[in-house]
DNA sequence: CATGAATGAGCTTTCATTCAT
DNA sequence: GATGAATGAAAGCTCATTCAT
């Protein structure tokens, strides 16, 4: 739904070239990889979930890896659409405060499967081979939008601060997760959005 | 370093009979699924590790699985052995301002392979066989512990602190290890440290 | 000789699309359990016997026991193709004694190796798992169809009749099998001729 | 209960020499060996079953094919003791038809595991290095009795008759475990010993 | 472009057998 | 003699990757 949009943009056709195979994989990979991890997934399961014969898989990705790159360009899709959307709103604070409001939305599946991204992140650090590189790309880029919102706050520590926000939510997430308490990210999340409410208006 | 000081004590026997050679894959088997992961790391890698014949790892555990849990229970011992010491010293705050720096001294490992333990429960997670309950267990421990030092700092919000407390610290583990930065685990330590301080004497 | 007059009829392209490997491989399978034994047999030899790389058996059948199960089906449909050539013989007794002869005739296979499907039967009777059943439903087809021809031959007591005839030669394979005497096959085959005689022309 | 009527006997403290536990082991083989057949055997499952530690069992037996054949042995001895059990009726009639009965009694077993002797030569005969002639000479033994007792009964076609009733219950034995079915076995058995009078007083 | 099939390297696991004490 | 531990060869199975059509 979120990528439906680009439909009335021109070069969409590219995009969907090949009855949108390429897009379906990537979806697939990205959902799979979330629910058993990089290693756990056979490219045969993404195949499947993206209901592409599994022969076919390698005219488009040449190796795996190269369908984990795409799973990560695609979060950094996802979290660049994110934050064009929040940018439309006109308050800074209600920016960050909708941003959580969003993870908290997703912490049925934060409880079950973690992060989408963090866990993704987590797995890929582990490696040396670049796949780390392009997952910390992501991370930054969604530190640096936060940062930004607290720049125009007016903070003068707005990094730090960003990285306290990111932080919070990716270790809510590991706890939600591992304990499988979808209640702690709510309560955590509510915290998050007071705490921001007092930077915001001291 | 925190082994080292049993070499003392009498009964290091029993611990190292047989050459300890299942106290080794262990402690093997800790360090490589913090480096490589768990389902990256083959048998033969822990083997190796530990200077244990492959077929020999059988004798001591069953299954790779079998490996993963004694691994989880080591984490777990490891916590404990780490708690009884923090318990020795007389004031709450700095128990836990204690327990931060250590998380901070360990932040060259912590940029390179993230929390030894939080990425193993991460990864555990993805599953659904009771390794993910026996993580669980091991984090419900230091949040449990967490919990009762404020409690005796007099904070009727225990838990909750005990939980933000402990995010932090996964999450900023999570940014440490995917920005390779372990000056972000130093800055939010002593943020860390401050907040306790805060909390202690308002 | 049996599958070889396919030839000849349109559709035989369905059977041996790509070289028939699947076929291959359980006839391979049919032949080496028989000669080893299905737990002595390893799938490297019935990819050596069926001369299809042992990598590409996991294509077929997905574990070893899916083989086993191909192979006791395949011994059904033998069953049913003996039996439907069987069946053009107008005399009921001529039936069985044709039977019997078939059996008499691989009295130095039997000597060797015991009945393909008995000594079959036998090991995964030891079993529990589903295959045993799969053995016991070829075995019922057995003697449903010799049931069948002493009904017609008038016989009230048809079925225990069937059990006699075919526990006769399962057991007279044992005794061959076991005594390395094709002779004694021959004997109880004749023996059986002749019951099969004097029971119908009482 | 078959053998303990030794322990009067002189010598009976060799066979009992260290424990029995030479002894228990061929019990425990021959027991697990029927259950399970030879190749799913372990030596470590023998061993249990037996309450000899592994290590210990390679002091009595050098090889797991040492231990098949000392079960052989067993099968032969306890078919030694039968026959001689049998020997003290007067009519050799009376003894077929009592050997027959004790088949029959344990129709249970054989419908779960088959004939332990049948079933054991069936998968030596699958062999070629002399475990399969050890099978064959208990085999000829148990003909040997069987023959002898029709050579009483004054019947020159003995060694036919001894391969008809031998040869029926080890195919009765095939069907009643193949089938799971008892019942059939207690069938067999009646026709057998109707036949057995039949024989005798005709 | 598409795809079912093929391939081989590598992994987990089993087990008969041996060894040190 | 007795025994827990050790060992290595081999088995079953998986899967990324390639190929023929």
């Amino acid at each position: 739904m979120t990528d439906s949009e680009s439909g009335a943009k021109p070069g969409a056709d590219a995009r969907s070239r090949r009855g949108g195979k390429r897009e379906r994989l990537v979806e697939a990979a990205v959902q799979v990889f979330h629910e058993q991890g990089v290693e756990k997934t056979t490219l045969a399961d993404i195949a499947r979930a993206g209901d592409v014969p599994l022969g076919n898989v390698y005219y488009y990705f040449k190796t795996k890896d190269h369908l984990v790159e795409a799973a990560v360009d695609a979060h950094c899709d996802r979290l660049t659409t994110l934050t064009a959307r929040l940018d439309t709103l006109p308050d800074p604070a209600d920016r960050l405060k909708t941003l959580i409001a969003g993870w908290v939305e997703q912490r049925e599946t934060a409880a079950r499967f973690g992060c989408p991204f963090g866990t993704l992140a987590t797995e890929l650090d582990k490696r040396d081979d670049g796949l780390d590189l392009a997952a910390a790309k992501v991370m930054r880029a969604l530190l640096d939008w936060v940062e930004r919102q607290f720049t125009e706050l007016g903070r003068p520590d707005a990094r730090a601060l960003a990285v306290e926000l990111v932080a919070a939510y990716q270790g809510m997430s590991v706890l939600t997760n591992t304990l499988r308490d979808p209640g702690l990210m709510a309560d955590q999340g509510s915290r998050l959005q007071s705490w921001i409410d007092g930077l915001a208006r001291p």
